[in-house]
RNA sequence: GGCCCCGUAGCUCAAUUGGCAGAGCAGUUGACUCUUAAUCAAUUGGUUGGAGGUUCGAGUCCUCCCGGGGUCACCA
């Protein structure tokens, strides 16, 4: 009994869609009418599953040198069909779920014409999903596999995913034949990208297994996980322009935050002597291949601590994370072997840009002396930077060189305004910066607890930044009110999340770890 | 935002100095009851990202636009 294509199945098709569907999409639909012709419901709503596909091979195997135990092993799997080869009367499928494949068997004479006519015409075909229910066997070529009883399909697939042939070598390495690269299209449409390529699903499980980690580490430490506003009055903890948004009904502007800082830091003014937070951070600023506009931040908060007890609070944290991960201390990263056992290298920003760049910028103790010195080596220099920012901008020629962890400690007071003085020198604070892989990481310092110096730093960062408005520091007086009740001496640390997860999973770009990174409209 | 590169079938890619838009995979039809990148035979499929221009003739050259990648600027 063969399922012919009907005339009946066009009126289906015509039908007002809100797509424009290529002729592979048409075919599939054309298949889909013929199904509810015959009275099969593409898109059931009740499932049986026993076993997963890694389960029923297991289960197989456990006992398979007992030949009747073996034949007893019944299972009910579902998963994507991912690749048919249909010989006559009997069909080779591999389906896949969440733990792999398992093939199966399906025989003319085992599920009966009706069943088999729906796969010998593909009416069941590739990416479709679908129940099948068999015993567990081995072919004579060697696979253990599923030889199929009953079989069910569960979700027709109208779009095909992109067609990728896999072989599995003697060595138990898979080649590939075929491939989905084009960028623009996994990332607008992750879930194919996700669907045909193992080794992005497993990026994203490390990624959840690093912040699982992080968690872990953080909890076991006594640090009290919060969670605070996103949407502020008032923006501020880093030097970024912020998204705008607005609340209608109480007609009230709000700004999504740039950072936790602030908000982190009024608990320890309530009692908690240690808090973290892991969430987004909003930046209206450029993309690029380290920057979304919206990304992953952790922060933590702990009292009665230096940037010192901070330096190793991120040596220990980080290791951990690693060996988690990873199960080593050491990874590869574009090539490099990044160790983060601890201790690791320290040196001040001084130091540093003095041996990169050859800049002893403390010889130039204003913007116009040091300018020239930049310009005369022949480095970069706006008309417009303050002396903060010129020293920021030297350290970006130090930034790539810097492969295994490192803290650049130390930093100019005016780009600081959150960081403790360094006792002896007005002109630097308690801060450091840590880099990996030639990436700035994190951020972290002395946490400045002095309500009237924080209110003269307010004071001071509007009017370094007066002629840059999109960037000026906002005065949060409610920050200061709450600093005026006393907060404790504490060390504060941040970390892109995002940067982490490209490090562990050797991508070179933030998109590559971010399930949907922003782009454009598609159309215009 | 500046500069450079890219955009051809569902996917991955060809197309000679500007000269008939092609291949593999998938799809369709047929053969095959232990295959596995199955194989074999036949076959469908295109507004070459979009709009203009140059030319007898444009995938190819020019201009603008859209999208992507890279890089610089920006990003405490």
């Amino acid at each position: 009994m063969r399922v012919r294509t009907t005339d009946h199945v066009e009126g289906e098709v015509s039908r007002e869609m809100s797509w424009e569907p290529t002729n592979v999409e048409r075919d599939r639909l054309e298949k889909l009418a013929r199904l509810t012709e015959l009275g099969i419901e593409a898109y059931p709503p009740r499932v049986e599953r026993t076993h997963t596909a890694a389960q029923a091979i297991a289960a197989f195997e456990a006992v398979e040198d007992d030949p009747e135990a073996a034949e007893s092993i019944e299972v009910t799997v579902c998963g994507r069909v991912r690749r048919i080869n249909i010989k006559g009367k009997v069909a080779f499928w591999h389906i896949e779920d969440g733990s792999g494949r398992v093939q199966l068997m399906i025989r003319l004479d085992n599920v009966g014409e009706a069943t088999y006519a729906l796969v010998q015409d593909k009416l069941i075909e590739l990416d479709d999903f679908v129940q099948a229910r068999g015993v567990m066997m081995r072919t004579r070529s060697g696979e253990v596999s599923v030889q199929v009883y009953e079989l069910r399909l569960l979700a027709k697939a109208v779009s095909p995913l992109p067609v990728i042939k896999e072989k599995v070598e003697e060595d138990g390495t898979i080649s590939r034949f075929g491939e989905f690269s084009d960028k623009e299209t996994r990332y607008r449409q992750r879930y194919a990208d996700l669907a045909v390529n193992p080794d992005v699903r497993e990026v994203f499980r490390k990624r959840a297994r690093m912040i699982s980690a992080l968690r872990r580490f953080l909890d076991d430490e006594g640090f009290l996980e919060v969670e605070t506003p996103i949407l502020q009055p008032i923006y501020g903890g880093a030097a970024a322009r912020p998204f705008i948004t607005h609340h209608n009904q109480l007609d009230q502007d709000l700004y999504l935050r740039i950072s936790f800082e602030l908000y982190l830091k009024r608990l320890l003014v309530g009692m908690y002597d240690a808090v973290y937070e892991i969430g987004r951070d909003f930046r209206n600023e450029g993309v690029s291949f380290k920057h979304n506009p919206e990304f992953t931040q952790i922060e933590f908060y702990k009292a009665y601590i230096d940037y010192h007890g901070v330096m190793d609070l991120t040596e220990r944290l980080l290791a951990f994370v690693v060996q988690q991960v990873t199960g080593d201390t050491v990874i590869t990263y574009q090539g490099h072997r990044i160790d983060f056992r601890p201790p690791w290298k320290r040196l001040t920003l001084h130091e540093a840009i003095l041996a990169t760049t050859g800049i002893d910028y403390k010889q130039h103790p204003d913007a116009a002396s040091l300018r020239a010195a930049m310009r005369q080596r022949g480095y970069q220099a706006r008309d417009d930077a303050t002396w903060g920012k010129l020293v920021d901008s030297l350290l970006g020629e130090v930034e790539p060189t810097l492969i295994q962890p490192t803290f650049i400690l130390d930093y100019p007071r005016d780009i600081s305004p959150f960081a403790k003085m360094l006792p002896g020198d007005p002109t630097h604070v308690e801060r450091f910066e840590f880099f990996i892989g030639g990436m700035e990481m994190g951020n972290a310092f002395t946490e400045l607890n002095d309500p009237q110096d924080q209110e003269a730093r307010f004071l001071e960062m509007g009017r370094l930044y007066a002629e840059d408005q999109d960037e000026a520091t906002p005065l949060d007086e409610d920050y200061l009110r709450a600093m005026r009740y006393g907060m404790p001496p504490c060390g504060g640390w941040g970390m892109g999340v995002d940067r982490l997860a490209m490090l562990l999973t050797d991508q070179r770009s933030i998109r590559d770890v971010l399930l949907f990174p922003h782009m454009r409209d598609e159309e215009a």
